[in-house]
RNA sequence: GGUCCCAUCGUCUAGCCAGGUCUAGGACACCGGGUUUUCAACCCGGCGACAGGGGUUCAAAUCCCCUUGGGACUACCA
């Protein structure tokens, strides 16, 4: 590593929620540059005016403060090279462009968007890539001006001046090659005066002064507009690094279309769900979600939520808070994120986020796409859950608990500790709220599961044991965990069966499901008085005429 | 269509750059068994890969070429 300061950045456009190709590629700058300890800062990209919420923004900023992804300049922290906001730029790239507009680096064009469509399919057609076919002569001002008055686009075109063509030299791939004439002339100032990507990209990254740049492979593309616009500017080259894509199992980039998708598909199954009622759900006229089903339209985020909770069907998590609200951690996403197309070439995968800092390194990147892998995140949650520091954990569970409204929000810190120690071992925060759930359920009307009642109360005549339960729990002066076990124990050896036969009846009863915490622990976290109302109420609507 | 990237178990990967120590290691998943008051968790065991074909070499998962397969880009999106 040079003595240099390493600076990298992330620099997402606010086009919605940060999702997990994005978290990924913020959280390999982030690393490296804390590895380094160089610095990492964030830059929006807001040029499209079409495409940009500010709402996006303030998701963005949040999620990767989830993530505890922080940035030593940005938005929110200020810092000697903003603004980090590319639309408050604009005078900047305006500048630049007037500079190679003078040079004779860049000229006007005035082409439709129809025009240049045709010019590409022609290309297409003639097996040929496309390229921007530079005028002899480049448009004077006299010309944009009667342009401007026939109401045609003005936009401004860089000047690719490249015969030799482009090596780029990528940290991760070496010395990728692009042929001459295979880059052709493309637009740097949009026809609204915002600058293109390429455009704002090389100006901030200069100006910002990033030594690094660490991206998808889709950019490896663009790297040869950004390496010509440098050398016409007169600016430095920052090392590049193309990462490799994540994938889905569909095939093909993880993509944020996939959420609704993956509705549209459970819309299409459910040939009976009530179309009107769901077109409600999201807000949207029936006309619209015939539109969507029919691939036309894509409704946002929150509808596509709202008819998805209706129809009782779990969208895959891609965005970073669609995995806040399933229940896993930031450190597990932090190191399933990280290990995806990266390895550090030990044995060891579960690693904290300061070994993730300290083993990170460019060149153990991988070349070759990975696939996002939901149930090995799922195993890695478990780990991160088990070795978390259960004050952090505590914190963790009732953001939780927060963000979907749950009941247990009732509970206090010592009965969610509890909750959380007694379920060690569970996949998901989610996982562990479903289970301790019974405790804020209403003891009169409890939700049972039928075919647990079938099973465990009627077939296997559990409900016949559950009165001498309440009997013995009943008589209990000094309610704990340890005295309903030795009770619950001391019974099944009088009655010369197993413990399960005990247990399951009461699990039953006292949670209308046989999926529970450990049950000791679960009648000591309802109370006596409540368990003995509950197993009451099982045994009158269960009870009767099926005793043996 | 054009350009570029990639290729080890089902998946994420180690090994490749500096060829032999690789009958290819780990993790997740899966299967079998154990533990057990449920679900998990946990313990033990098992299945399982160098895409194919040519070279180079005493020797190739490792280097070269071709084929095949996958992916990205091909916008006045980023």
């Amino acid at each position: 590593m040079s003595d240099k300061l390493i600076v990298t950045r992330f620099a997402p456009s606010p086009t919605g929620y940060l999702h997990v190709g994005g978290a990924r590629t913020a959280l390999f700058n982030w690393l490296f540059a804390r590895h380094t300890g160089g610095k990492f800062l964030l830059r929006i990209e807001d040029t499209d005016l079409k495409r940009n919420t500010p709402t996006a923004l303030r998701q963005v900023l949040s999620d990767l403060r989830w993530l505890g992804i922080d940035w030593d300049e940005g938005p929110e922290v200020g810092g000697p090279n903003g603004p980090y906001l590319q639309s408050e730029r604009l005078e900047i790239y305006r500048s630049y462009a007037d500079r190679l507009l003078r040079e004779g680096k860049a000229y006007y064009c005035f082409d439709t968007a129809e025009e240049l469509d045709a010019m590409r399919a022609r290309a297409e057609a003639a097996k040929q890539g496309f390229v921007y076919p530079r005028p002899a002569v480049f448009p004077d001002e006299k010309e944009v001006a009667r342009a401007r008055a026939e109401g045609r686009p003005v936009a401004i075109r860089f000047v690719v001046d490249a015969p030799r063509g482009f090596v780029v030299d990528d940290l991760i791939r070496g010395k990728v090659k692009f042929g001459p004439g295979e880059v052709g002339d493309f637009i740097i100032i949009k026809s609204d005066g915002f600058p293109t990507y390429h455009f704002g990209v090389v100006i901030d990254d200069e100006l910002m002064k990033v030594t690094h740049v660490i991206r998808g492979q889709e950019h490896l593309m663009n790297t040869p507009c950004h390496q010509a616009l440098q050398d016409a500017l007169g600016f430095r080259r920052p090392a590049y690094a193309h990462m490799s894509v994540t994938v889905s199992e569909g095939g093909g980039k993880l993509s944020k279309r996939e959420r609704p998708a993956s509705l549209r598909k459970a819309i299409e199954k459910n040939a009976t769900a009530d179309r009107a009622a769901l077109a409600a759900a999201g807000g949207l006229t029936t006309e619209a979600l015939e539109d969507f089903l029919r691939g036309d339209c894509m409704p946002d985020m929150p509808a596509v939520e709202a008819m998805a909770k209706l129809l009782g069907v779990e969208l895959p998590e891609i965005n970073i808070v669609d995995f806040f609200r399933s229940g896993y951690l930031p450190e597990t996403m932090v190191n399933f994120l990280g290990f995806l197309g990266f390895n550090p070439g030990g044995e060891r995968e579960i690693l904290r986020r300061e070994e993730l800092v300290a083993v990170f390194d460019i060149d153990r990147l991988t070349k070759s796409n990975s696939l996002f892998d939901r149930r090995k995140l799922a195993a890695f949650n478990t780990e991160h859950i088990k070795m978390c520091d259960p004050e952090v954990l505590l914190r963790h569970f009732k953001a939780y608990l927060d963000e979907v409204h749950s009941p247990l929000r009732a509970a206090d810190d010592a009965m969610l500790s509890r909750m959380l120690r007694i379920c060690l071992g569970a996949r998901t925060l989610a996982e562990i709220e479903r289970k301790c759930r019974f405790v804020f359920a209403d003891d009169e009307t409890i939700e049972f599961d039928p075919a647990a009642v079938d099973k465990v109360l009627r077939k296997d005549g559990g409900v016949g044991v559950l009165p001498l339960v309440a009997r013995r729990l009943g008589e209990l002066k000094n309610v704990t965990a340890e005295a309903v076990e030795e009770i619950l124990r001391g019974l099944a050896e009088e009655k010369q069966v197993g413990l399960g036969k005990v247990a399951q009846p009461l699990r039953v009863a006292i949670t209308g499901t046989t999926i529970s915490p450990p049950i000791f622990d679960a009648v000591d976290m309802l109370g006596i008085e409540r368990t003995l109302k509950r197993i009451a109420t099982a045994v009158r609507r269960f009870g009767s005429g099926t005793s043996e």
